[in-house]
DNA sequence: ATAGCCTTGAGT
DNA sequence: ACTCAAGGCTAT
């Protein structure tokens, strides 16, 4: 009989779709892009894309555009590492153990597949499986009672001085927007401490680049979770002091506007809260604190708003209720509501990011996944626009092995988690262009409230 | 530049 | 001794 157990080769490869010679730089390839990636990587190419950089690779289409080629490499997950610097030949490398994991767990998935008939592989993941042992979204917060109510002076009142800005901080740096003001450092020192704990960072020290092991080794703490998302877990903003003070925002007047604010005025200066939050966010975080501003600003443009879909879509994840949508600030809303009230555009909006939400979902999307996808969007700009390449390779470089690290070794049963989220980080950005010719198009209309920083980035991103 | 085939050599 | 993923070679 025709057991072919061990053909893996039947399997296509991920860049192109041919036929797949065996295990390289990190996963199973064709020997064509096997050499692609060597030969771009040893030769240390740089290609330009003619179109608009998201080219189909297939077979017969891959030689068109080496640009659109190398990207797909690495979002499939192809490691840069494994090209050896030193161009030995033979032996084994770091990448061992995972090529026998993968191959354990695609062992385990046909013997499962073959157990079950052969209906499980089609399509996307429709029913769950049969119990799901993780309840998404509870016992994710610890420190947040349910619907506790709102302290209505929460934390010191002294949040929205301006607009812009961070509190009670002397704005200069006129000329760039609110954005480089944001960002600039205008306190020399410390004079205003990071209200984030930095575990290991002694005030001195010029921050070694962050101390990220080999991949694969983790690090002191939890075994498994690799130090990377360890340290962007306790950057993360807390939840209650956040949603206090948007509300106390939202409930301020607009200053020298005493009409009322119409439901869509609300939305944009709570997307703009947000907005702030996630600046606030990255401006902590490790490697992009390091970098120059310039650069910094590039990497905001770039990502701004799929950093604010991603957090409505991890909200939504949290929140669990298929029929309604949770608000930053904690209010709950109807989708039959968005349905009646919003205008079809941002309707289909909703719907989509919905659709993004239950995918998500099924995937067990967890707290630790997302903040290292939260990060890797935030770098996700070619690196070639950027000043300093080096500083912001190596951080995509970390964040992916970490989560492919974590994805691995907490859901070996699910063995292309992190190929999975990684390709719904596209629908992401698909959904967050959308998003933002919306806005644009509200902007036009004179519909959105100026003095906001939606409206710079937009701005900024179209110039 | 591409891609199929060849050689190498640490880990088993 | 064998494996198999690295790098190398070469005709197209």
């Amino acid at each position: 009989m025709d057991y072919s157990y061990d053909e893996d080769l039947d399997e296509l490869c991920p860049v192109c779709g041919d036929k797949v010679s065996g295990y390289h730089y990190g996963l199973l390839t064709c020997e064509s892009c096997k050499g692609f990636f060597k030969r771009t990587v040893q030769n240390n190419k740089h290609y330009t894309c003619t179109e608009s950089q998201n080219c189909k690779i297939d077979k017969t289409q891959r030689k068109r555009c080496p640009y659109c080629r190398f990207q797909k490499c690495l979002t499939v997950g192809m490691r840069l590492e494994a090209v050896r610097a030193d161009r030995m030949r033979g032996g084994r490398n770091k990448f061992g153990p995972m090529y026998k994991r993968d191959r354990a767990l695609k062992q385990q998935k046909k013997a499962l597949i073959r157990a079950n008939g052969f209906k499980l592989e089609t399509g996307p993941p429709m029913g769950p499986p049969p119990q799901t042992d993780y309840p998404l979204a509870p016992a994710l917060h610890p420190g947040s009672k349910g619907l506790a109510p709102v302290p209505p002076a929460g934390p010191p009142g002294d949040y929205e001085r301006g607009p812009y800005g961070p509190p009670s901080l002397p704005m200069a740096v006129p000329t760039h927007g609110p954005l480089a003001g944001y960002l600039y450092p205008t306190f020399p020192g410390r004079a205003i401490k990071s209200e984030y704990p930095e575990p290991y960072a002694s005030p001195h020290e010029p921050a070694p680049p962050y101390g990220y092991p080999e991949p694969y080794s983790s690090g002191p703490g939890l075994p498994g979770v690799p130090e990377l998302i360890l340290k962007l877990l306790q950057l993360e903003p807390d939840e209650g002091q956040l949603k206090a003070r948007i509300l106390a925002c939202l409930q301020e007047p607009a200053k020298g506007r005493p009409d009322r604010p119409t439901p869509f005025g609300l939305m944009c200066k709570m997307a703009d809260q947000t907005l702030f939050s996630i600046v606030e966010w990255a401006r902590s975080c490790v490697v992009f604190k390091e970098l120059e501003v310039a650069d910094q600003m590039k990497l905001l443009q770039n990502c701004w708003s799929e950093l604010l879909v991603f957090d409505h879509i991890y909200r939504q994840i949290q929140h669990g209720k298929e029929g309604s949508i949770l608000l930053v600030t904690g209010q709950e809303v109807d989708l039959s509501t968005v349905a009646a009230q919003a205008g079809s555009l941002l309707h289909s909006l909703v719907l989509r990011a919905q659709e993004l939400v239950r995918q998500l979902h099924s995937l067990q999307v967890d707290r630790q996944e997302f903040v290292c996808l939260k990060f890797l969007i935030l770098f996700s700009l070619d690196v070639k626009f950027l000043e300093n390449h080096s500083l912001a390779k190596d951080a995509q470089e970390k964040a992916n092995a970490a989560l492919l690290e974590y994805t691995m070794c907490h859901y070996p049963h699910c063995g292309d988690k992190f190929r999975q989220l990684l390709l719904r980080l596209a629908e992401v950005r698909s959904l967050s262009m959308q998003a933002e010719e919306y806005l644009y198009h509200k902007h036009l209309g004179g519909e959105v409230p100026c003095n906001n920083l939606l409206i710079e980035m937009l701005h900024a991103k179209r110039t």
